[in-house]
DNA sequence: CATAACTGACCGACCAGTCCGTCCGGTTGA
DNA sequence: TCAACCGGACGGACTGGTCGGTCAGTTATG
């Protein structure tokens, strides 16, 4: 009656199984959180043995932060290619923004990882979303220049531009889930683009704007 | 040589130990994260047994969450104190922006006890840091109705306004420390202030708003 | 057969919550 | 005034269970 079924044994290419191992682990600590996941369910998820899992991976922590890392890395991705996508500034803007709602709407245990990551990690360092999002600044700069020049802006340098798309952005996403009753964050890209332009412009008319630029 | 000192054994009112250990929890748990920090460690940081620390809360996680709620009723307390200073809505407004982020600059970690709950318990359940915002959102309804009625405001509606203030507000603070280099959170008060009002009005001059508010 | 990939039982550290002996300090009565 | 007494607050050793990381043995592959 009761079967005892034996899982196969299959060698893969490290690349392989390392991806497989990444996948379960951004779906178990996401749901349990870094301390609470253990790396036993991580492995039976991602049909392998505990072994398996320190062969490709040193320490529960790595696989943590690769895992995020991976992450990281498709919303990256995503977010230039929304950005290759328009030539007019204001509509990269509003793309990349789009696309970073889109992609927390679509993956919303990303955004468990990293609250995780903040809890667990950012309170010695910076967190690898930060420190990555820091690290890439110069590639947005010139979009930020960009839209500077083609809005009559009040007196506010790019760096701060940035600083208040990224807190802005991330708040609405954070807080996302907290709201009753929760939107879905792309619902709230329109109202968010406008509120930020609004907030950068001195005192011309956004409807224009938006004309002008086919937003 | 060696000296057995001995802690003398006090009894002392329920309520007393209790804000003792309280206090512990919040420094013991903002430091360490709710899963890492333990009970015995709050317990010698009190200057208690462990024994005791249980006899006041049934369960570890009932301890986080009353060390929680009470940092809340301090900064909820602290808002509404300063927003009673004043009387004309604008200066409120700012007013209790500028307390919520000298509080997180005073208290810096509370903004950790907060990022702990939300990976913890947040999975879940709504955090208590958002549950408590939105039971007293009535509180603030009257403030936001005023500065709507006070400024040549675009249509939004006030629910939609206290949404992106506290989003904004959250941001600020919940990133304040991952910027490099960080700013103190109240030096941003005025940069946020100013974006968020721009984010609300028409076209009217923010100039004039200011000194006409005397702000 | 040689080698590399894989497995899961095992080890030791760690910790939430318990439990009972200890001792404080308020009360009583002489 | 003070000593004997007692209720209950207190302390911390202990228990039971959990989990990160290891390693000796097993299985696939060439």
């Amino acid at each position: 009656m009761v079967e005892e079924l034996k899982k196969k044994r299959v060698h893969k290419p490290a690349e392989e199984r390392q991806a497989e191992i990444l996948d379960a682990a951004v779906l178990i600590f996401a749901s349990k959180g870094y301390q609470v996941a253990d790396v036993q369910t991580i492995a039976e998820h991602a049909g392998v043995g505990k072994g398996t899992v320190y062969r490709h991976f040193p320490t529960k922590e790595e696989l943590f932060k690769q895992a995020l890392i991976r992450q990281l890395d498709i919303l990256r991705c995503k977010m230039l290619r929304a950005h290759d996508a328009y030539s007019d500034p204001l509509q990269q803007l509003k793309a990349v923004m789009s696309t970073y709602f889109q992609f927390f709407d679509d993956h919303p245990e990303t955004i468990e990882l990293f609250v995780h990551e903040r809890a667990e990690f950012g309170h010695d360092e910076t967190p690898l979303y930060f420190a990555r999002m820091h690290e890439h600044t110069d590639d947005w700069i010139p979009m930020f220049e960009a839209v500077k020049a083609a809005l009559p802006m009040r007196d506010i340098d790019v760096e701060e531009m940035m600083c208040l798309c990224g807190e802005i952005m991330h708040g609405a996403v954070y807080l996302s889930k907290a709201i009753v009753p929760s939107r879905a964050s792309h619902e709230r890209l329109e109202q968010v683009f406008r509120f930020y332009l609004h907030g950068l412009v001195t005192n011309a008319s956004i409807d224009e704007i938006y004309q002008l630029h086919n937003l």
